[in-house]
DNA sequence: TCAATCCGTATC
DNA sequence: ATACGGATTGAC
């Protein structure tokens, strides 16, 4: 680059000025800037390519949002400096999406960007043009092996001969088991958009189920993009899909796949090759031609929300693209989050649920018990310390050969305090936060609001004394082994994941979504160590228990084939009725309904502060935060960083998010020291 | 009186 | 971030 070449420069002959969105993560300046297009650049310096450009006197990367023929700006404008590519990555949809997303999330435009668009892999954008597609665009290491489980991928069924789409299937199975489902896909291929809150039937094939929603959207011409949290469901969704769709109907994206595949996936659908898009939460802002339905399995999944800022949630990005793009939208699981039931509750999406009828048809036998570890009676259960009717229940299910789930939590949950008599989380009778006690026999205090609850009263039964619960009990699983001689054990968890275990008689040991599919159906699931569960110190403990419980029962087989379910906890406890009487909704409906009361989200919108002291003091004392903003804390953080948490009504949100994106701005332009975190949303609230 | 430096502000 | 401008300070 010599310094004569920029003198030779002269602006394109139409449209000459580029709206850039500078790649810098300073807030203030999340604002498109004007540039002049040089006039060899005019063809190809088209909308969404990459360029770089001079910014305050270094060269940045940048995205071209658009072309124009005049700049607002007074100043003097500079040219490109160059462009990166001339393939346009960052579709026009997904700019549009990247905006609305940050401004949710009190974002920077580039922050979303660096999420929604993978870096760059030249030799991959070399291999094929958008013209010539190639075999080789799903690399042989792209599909499932032979360890992706048989049950997933459907039979092939004869393409149709005018849309090369199969027909879906019809009856009392599959979506034909729920009244709405059927429904569901006829407006999916009819090119609508319905919106649906699915609450899965256990032993529910939901990888065959989200394969079907899919080619009818498809049939209707209309691309769609599924996210699920691990990648063992997405090996499942993809058999799934494979077998539905063909192998090359589709790609898989996630960021396991290394730069280049992930890169090469991208591509081939910003390019219109493939109709569906599947993959973890990078999926989430995949490009689709002609959009017509996002999915999300398992929205409760905490797997669900990008780690990285401005912290988006998938479920979040996936109905603002669904609103953004009239495309429809499935939210799935076997368990339903609050903030799905917002979605029925506010109408903007419509229950998609067995009827009674056929939940009773093909849940096991779900049944409480309580968690006193002694039962001297039976040996085995004494040595593996566990109650009898899990015993029990393992024992007959195991006679019967057939395999056993016994799900243990992982460890590293924060006990938090509950009333020593009746258990009930003990809670800030100022702001609801949970408390705490600093010391074994001190006062407890709010981890939100720092007020200190003297004379602590359970609201519940009156009780006065509290107790911390207590964490660890993974010995439990390594002594199921001893209690079942001779039985086979065999675990899944965070070091090794199993997809898939045999039908014959055996224990599996699993951590909360490390459960694998048995074949047939487990005769027995265990669910052990609830408490621990149940008693985090988190807004969505029963929620997230209930998920938990419900995940892990649905692979059991149904009652009428022997399936038995045993939970070790109190039967009276909300999350275990609901498990016991297979109704999701009903709990969602009644967590949402306390949200209310207690002004959690997603009742209200909260955001969350975090940094040193005087900084988050600092940004506090900017923020012009709506009038009915509550502010709560300080609350201490990681190494002596604290939190302030602010919440508003769900009508004031867009300024919530607004006034602290402003004020994180006015921040980064003064000093630029001292950072602090925004979290709209956070998922852990304490 | 001029230049070196500091601080604040814009960055196209 | 860096780079520029206006104000400020210090030495001639």
């Amino acid at each position: 680059m010599t310094p004569s070449r920029h003198t030779d420069r002269r602006p394109a002959d139409g449209s000459p000025v580029a709206r850039v969105c500078v790649d810098v993560p300073l807030a203030h300046l999340d604002r498109p800037f004007d540039y002049l297009v040089p006039a060899e650049l005019a063809a190809t310096a088209v909308p969404g390519t990459r360029v770089k450009v001079r910014f305050a006197g270094q060269l940045v990367d940048g995205w071209l949002l658009e072309r124009t023929e005049r700049s607002g700006h007074a100043g003097r404008l500079a040219y490109l400096e160059k462009l990166v590519s001339p393939e346009p990555v960052l579709a026009p949809e997904i700019a549009r999406l990247a905006r609305a997303v940050a401004d949710r999330y009190a974002g920077s435009l580039a922050d979303v960007l660096r999420l929604a668009v993978p870096p760059r892999h030249a030799r991959v954008e070399k291999e094929t043009t958008p013209e010539e597609p190639t075999p080789d665009d799903v690399p042989p290491d792209d599909v499932p092996g032979d360890d992706v489980p048989a049950d997933a991928p459907r039979p092939a069924r004869i393409p149709s001969p005018t849309t090369g789409v199969p027909d879906p299937p019809t009856g009392a199975d599959g979506w034909g088991a729920y009244p709405a489902g059927p429904g569901f896909l006829r407006a999916l291929a009819d090119g609508r958009a319905p919106r649906a809150v699915w609450s899965a039937l256990p032993g529910e094939d939901w990888p065959a189920r989200v394969a079907e929603a899919a080619v009818a959207t498809v049939r209707g011409g209309r691309g769609v993009v599924a996210v699920v949290a691990d990648a063992r469901d997405l090996d499942r969704l993809d058999a799934a899909l494979t077998g539905a769709l063909g192998p090359d109907r589709h790609v898989r994206l996630s960021a396991a796949l290394g730069p280049a595949r992930r890169y090469r996936a991208f591509l081939a659908a910003r390019r219109g090759r493939v109709p569906v898009v599947i993959g973890t939460r990078a999926a989430m802002f995949a490009p689709v031609e002609r959009l017509g339905l996002v999915a999300i399995w398992d929205d409760g999944d905490d797997l669900h929300a990008e780690p990285r800022a401005p912290y988006p949630h998938a479920r979040e990005v996936l109905l603002t693209r669904a609103q953004l793009g009239g495309a429809a939208a499935l939210v799935g699981g076997h368990a339903r989050t609050a903030e799905a039931q917002l979605l029925v509750e506010t109408g903007w999406a419509r229950e998609v649920v067995p009827e009674r009828a056929t939940v009773r048809a093909r849940t096991p036998a779900v049944a409480p018990t309580g968690d006193d570890p002694q039962l001297a009676r039976d040996p085995g259960a004494a040595t593996a310390r566990l109650p009898s009717l899990a015993w029990t229940t393992a024992r007959d299910a195991l006679r019967a050969d057939a395999p056993v789930l016994v799900q243990v939590p992982r460890r590293g949950y924060l006990p938090s305090v509950s009333c020593a008599d009746c258990r009930a989380p003990a809670r800030c009778p100022h702001c609801a936060g949970p408390l705490a006690l600093p010391s074994a026999r001190g006062t407890p205090v709010c981890r939100w609001c720092g007020r200190v609850s003297a004379a602590y009263a359970c609201p519940e039964c009156g009780g006065r004394r509290l107790r911390a619960a207590v964490v660890g009990a993974r010995r439990t699983a390594e002594e199921l082994g001893r209690a079942f001689p001779g039985v086979p054990v065999r675990t899944s968890g965070r070091e090794e994941v199993l997809t898939r275990v045999p039908g014959g008689a055996g224990l599996v040991v699993a951590t909360p979504g490390a459960e694998p599919v048995a074949d047939g159906g487990f005769g027995a699931v265990l669910l052990l160590d609830s408490w621990a569960l149940l008693t985090r110190a988190d807004l969505r403990a029963g929620e997230e228990a209930l998920r938990r419980w419900l995940t892990a029962a649905a692979l059991a087989r149904p009652a009428t084939a022997g399936g038995r379910v045993v939970v070790v906890a109190d039967g009276g406890l909300a999350p275990v009725q609901a498990l016991l009487r297979w109704d999701p909704a009903w709990f969602a409906a009644r967590e949402l309904a306390e949200r209310r009361e207690l002004g959690f989200p997603p009742a209200v919108r909260m955001a969350s502060v975090t940094g040193t002291a005087p900084a988050v003091a600092e940004l506090l004392a900017e923020a012009r935060l709506p009038e009915q903003a509550e502010v709560l804390g300080p609350v201490p953080a990681d190494d002596d960083r604290e939190r302030m948490l602010i919440r508003v009504p769900r009508s004031r949100a867009a300024a919530l998010a607004e006034a602290l994106h402003v004020a994180a701005g006015v921040r980064a332009a003064r000093k630029a020291a001292d950072p602090v975190r925004v979290q709209v949303d956070p998922l852990e609230l304490f």
